[in-house]
RNA sequence: GGAGAAGUGGCCGAGCGGUCGAAGGCGGUUGACUCGAAAUCAACUGAGCGGCUUGCCUGCUCCGUGAGUUCGAAUCUCACCUUCUCCGCCA
């Protein structure tokens, strides 16, 4: 959610970002804004000018009242009960327009970064850059299931069974290999300065409403019968949420966390869950990182962020390239979107490992996140802070780059050095 | 799950129908004293939203959240949330 003073001030700049993001048919909404707001500055002036006199004659009363002066009072006394009445419809109407005010601004798009590459869907974006040599082996990889399979590491039958299609039974190596990436891109995290965290898995409607859009929500969570709970879909929920409502010492910037959780997405609009594999699925787990900072440092922060996805796949030994998210691909709350993508020498293609997210103050705004500056700062008043989330790593989908990559003509796949220590000294899984 | 107690500003804590956006303290900022620091003294010091004469002006809202009673609610009533103590259960 963009500041209104935006709209109110430049709602050129705010048309110009919906043309930029392709989404002409909510040009109506910046005047219906304008409109709205107006209306309800003009109501607040209106309804606060009779609290105003409530209040005053209210105060009387209370002294005519110590002084006895009983007939007085029941003068005022009127006169209040009038205004209550007045009030009570110019309340109504406040009330009203303030919530058409805040629908229309949950659907204007946060104003994206001037770097954004222009464009109308994800066959825009362009890539930024590439790492290490993408390999393709004179054997021929099979599918990412088939090679779980002959591990004997995967039964997607009898998840079919308890749970339906999405969902997976991983074993033996491949469930320990699953976990040795996430204690090993944990660790490498914490090493380079962030906090580990396990936050809770499921979440109120109100911090889910102030992290995504409403359309999201609507396509991604699932929601816990007679209960305000929701699963989360991302730590990421649960992290920047951790700070609803509170203001944040300037000093306490920046907070860099990298959390764990498994993670929960209906796929609803998505391309669907996938029938046989685990590229799209109801259920996963990841390793995240957070930050929370300065405005005018999270462009820094965001490069800083997905080097370090880049470098935690390198460290495997998985060549990975970065996509720069185009401005019609760019969900509604970010100001500019990076994907990590691994290489696939089946596919002979890369393919989506990790997203990288700048949301400005989107989130914060949202959720009430303020920052109370330090001595040294020219602001003088509370500001929102910039919220940033990136994927270290979320298995099993980063399996399948790990498994094709590391794969060999005899179908063992070779642990790749740093995740030994985590697989008890293990060099290969065998079939 | 059951029984009690409690939620007030950055923090501690008083207030328990009107003069309360809220005593007092801590912390913070500025000034005085000082070579400087400490100590001491003085002033200032919550947030959000609006207005215009843009002023260290002015109005409204906020004492866990939401409803209600009342001319008037931090204060009374109800529901919910959270915390603490005790019991039960459990990993």
């Amino acid at each position: 959610m963009i500041d209104v003073k935006i709209i109110r001030t430049n709602p050129e700049l705010v048309r110009e970002n919906l043309r930029k993001k392709f989404q002409e048919q909510r040009l109506p909404l910046v005047d219906e804004a304008i409109d709205l707001d107006s209306r309800l500055r003009e109501s607040k002036t209106k309804a606060d000018t009779l609290r105003a006199r409530r209040n005053a004659v209210s105060r009387e009363i209370g002294a005519l009242m110590g002084k006895g002066r009983k007939d007085e009072a029941e003068a005022g006394k009127a006169e209040v009960g009038e205004i209550s009445r007045e009030l009570e419809s110019l309340e109504a109407l406040e009330e009203s327009l303030a919530a058409e005010l805040r629908e229309k601004m949950m659907f204007i798009p946060n104003i994206i970064d001037p770097s954004v590459p222009i464009g109308r869907s994800d066959a825009d974006n362009v890539e930024v850059e590439r790492f290490g040599e993408p390999a393709v082996p004179d054997f021929e990889v099979p599918y990412h299931i088939d090679i779980m399979e002959r591990l004997k590491g995967i039964d997607l039958d009898s998840a079919r069974k308890t749970s339906g299609a999405g969902f997976y039974y991983l074993c033996g190596d491949v469930a320990r290999l699953h976990s040795a990436v996430l204690s090993y891109a944990r660790d490498f995290m914490i090493d380079r300065g962030f906090t580990y965290c396990v936050p809770p898995f499921m979440i109120r409607g109100g911090v889910v409403s102030g992290v995504m859009s409403f359309t999201e929500m609507e396509n991604m969570m699932y929601k816990i019968e007679g209960e305000d709970l929701y699963l989360i879909g991302t730590s990421e929920h649960s992290m920047i949420g951790k700070f609803i409502d509170t203001i944040l010492d300037e000093d306490t910037l920046p907070q860099t966390w990298t959390s764990y959780s498994p993670c929960f997405r209906k796929e609803v609009g998505a391309h669907g869950i996938e029938e046989r594999g685990v590229y799209r699925i109801h259920q996963f787990e990841k390793q995240e990182m957070i930050v929370v900072c300065r405005p005018e440092d999270s462009a820094e922060w965001f490069v800083k962020l997905y080097r370090n996805t880049v470098d935690f796949f390198r460290s495997l030994d998985i060549p990975v390239r970065t996509l720069e998210c185009c401005s019609g691909d760019l969900a509604d709350l970010k100001v500019k979107s990076v994907d990590v993508e691994a290489w696939s020498p089946r596919q002979k293609k890369y393919f989506e490992v990790g997203s990288c997210s700048n949301l400005g103050d989107a989130q914060a705004r949202r959720l009430g996140i303020r920052v109370r500056p330090g001595g040294d700062d020219k602001r003088k008043e509370n500001y929102f802070p910039h919220t940033l989330n990136n994927t270290v790593t979320a298995p099993p989908r980063m399996l399948i780059a790990l498994l094709e990559n590391n794969l060999r003509a005899d179908g063992s796949v070779a642990v790749p050095v740093p995740l030994r220590p985590y697989m008890g000294g293990k060099e290969q899984c065998n079939v």
